[in-house]
DNA sequence: CGGTAGCGGCCACTTTCTGACCGCAATCCG
DNA sequence: CGGATTGCGGTCAGAAAGTGGCCGCTACCG
């Protein structure tokens, strides 16, 4: 109680909370006399964090950003907010920031007390629900455990339906969690098969780490994500989009964002390509756009804009 | 260096980043006898963190879930991607977390190291671009030094150019920001005025914070998103659609999300209710739902669709 | 110019921390 | 079952640190 590490996080604390700090309220927070505030100040910027101070009749102290992260000290609220901002980060909300997001997120959940994670369970599927088209409702509290269990290097149970085939329970070394084209998988070995697997984390239920830890073993190549890739590359299931639009690129980018690039042809011209599993996506985009468009592929694409086109000009009367 | 509390952070983040460590291992790291190690860990426990420790030959400590949040202790990638998860969902990616969330983003940014700062700025508005109509495009730093015065009770300068005016310098006591229907609200006193003002974040640019303190005056009412409520209910300016969906309602609400009502009406039948600034929006789920429907209100959303689905046809040849 | 508030040296006293040594208690494995 | 591993915690003595009080100094504000 009386202890300096102790009173150090909360000095750590409350100069994260107030932007200043007069000095003596903060030594009759922390129960010392102002001289052991300043020292404990000082200990402060000898490891590194930087605390301003500016003295005279409104003086007081300041913690400003340093070089390095200082430890985040998160009321309840603010924990809440960044597991389900991370969430929906690692659902897709930010493109590239998928999998530092669910490491993040595996943190953070580890370290919360069980009454804030009922509260963020409460908020059910980790994808942000909405139009992301193609991108399968995934329980965050599966791919949260999966995380764990790859970051303790621990096996994992888990019930596992193939694409066709029977659901069976499977028993693995988690290796990593992989985001690829909006979808999670898992690379792992599998025990039973003793051998490299990969899993649609979406295809997967009630995953229970067993608590038994293991050496992590080498995958073949080292790199997942290039593991991945080969063996997904046998089942190209995506659509290669490619459109012409009679728009400017920068209205374009900023109604499709992350999820295409555009390609500047004209002032008022540009080409949009995007790769995804479902045409739905790409069909909105047009309509939103409301421009004259040429789609180049898939021809597929022309079909569907037709019917969603027909089927809008059908009812709206 | 050779610091107890520094020692303890050290720990604790070392407990944080793997799920087990062997006692000879975290002894080593941290270059004390594994008496001491023992003896730290003790203090963690009587601070309130649960370290969990297994005995036997695969022994080693773990930090559990405990009943109040330990700091959080981050590496610059785990840092960034908290920081972008919140931005999107102070973006309204996650209805009813703008507020908490952009409070925890200015925890955050305030503490983040410069460099790290620069890799988020990089990322640039803080609207997750996208099909989020209506919305407007938010600067972060904007939205974040305005709620770091707010916290910090610091008095603000900024330019505002309201709907119809000049652009002007303002000077106000930042009291509180709202999220209100996808925009952010200022509510301040506003000094030069002596009274009570709200800002639309969206139209203030170059925010400044003075540096000059001020105790918070009591706004009127207390409430402050009441408040603002009652100040904005003379200026309604969204639509209110309504309509009538041929499809089953959980079908819709996977599409639509939060961002809607949907009510059932029958197995295959159901009212989709939503408020927006902008048609395109509702539009855009009319044509990705591709069903028949009938629109209720408002009536600009037949035209709306119409135009869009005319469009559609006419370019899919 | 005077008041406020942070800075930091000095000192004497107290408290804590540390490493070493010990026997003990779980747990795992053969 | 018995041995190896690993965490637990008591005790001790010396070393290190933390503490409050005192002081004069400096920056800032009105």
């Amino acid at each position: 109680m009386a202890n300096t590490s102790a009173r150090m996080l909360r000095l750590l604390s409350l100069l994260q909370t107030h932007r200043y700090w007069p000095g003596s309220e903060l030594s009759d927070r922390l129960e010392v006399s102002p001289r052991t505030l300043r020292r404990d100040v000082d200990r402060l910027r000898e490891l590194g964090y930087p605390v301003d101070a500016s003295r005279g009749v409104a003086g007081g102290y300041q913690l400003r950003a340093g070089a390095a992260m200082p430890p985040l000290l998160l009321d309840d609220e603010e924990a809440v907010a960044i597991a389900v901002g991370l969430r929906s980060a690692a659902a897709g909300a930010v493109a590239g920031f998928e999998e530092t997001s669910v490491r993040a997120l595996a943190k953070v959940i580890q370290l919360l007390p069980p009454r804030l994670r009922r509260r963020i369970d409460a908020l059910q599927a980790v994808t942000a629900p909405g139009v992301f088209g193609g991108g399968p409702v995934l329980d965050a509290l599966t791919l949260t455990t999966v995380a764990m269990a790859c970051r303790g290097e621990e096996r994992l149970r888990f019930d596992y339906t193939p694409r066709d085939g029977e659901s069976m329970r499977r028993h693995v070394e988690p290796h990593r969690l992989v985001s690829l084209g909006r979808r999670w998988y898992l690379v792992a070995w599998d025990l039973d098969r003793g051998d490299w697997r990969n899993f649609r984390v979406d295809r997967l239920t009630a995953p229970a780490a067993t608590g038994a830890r293991f050496r992590p073993r080498d995958l073949p190549g080292g790199d997942p994500v290039e593991w991945l890739r080969s063996r997904l590359a046998t089942i190209p299931n995506r659509y290669d989009v490619s459109v012409v639009l009679e728009a400017d690129a920068a209205t374009v980018r900023a109604v499709v964002g992350h999820w295409g690039s555009v390609e500047e042809l004209a002032d008022d011209r540009c080409r949009l390509r995007m790769g995804v599993d479902d045409l739905s996506w790409p069909v909105m985009i047009l309509g939103v756009l409301a421009v004259p468009f040429t789609v180049e592929s898939p021809t597929e694409l022309r079909e569907s804009a037709r019917r969603a086109g027909e089927n809008l000009v059908r009812h709206a009367a």
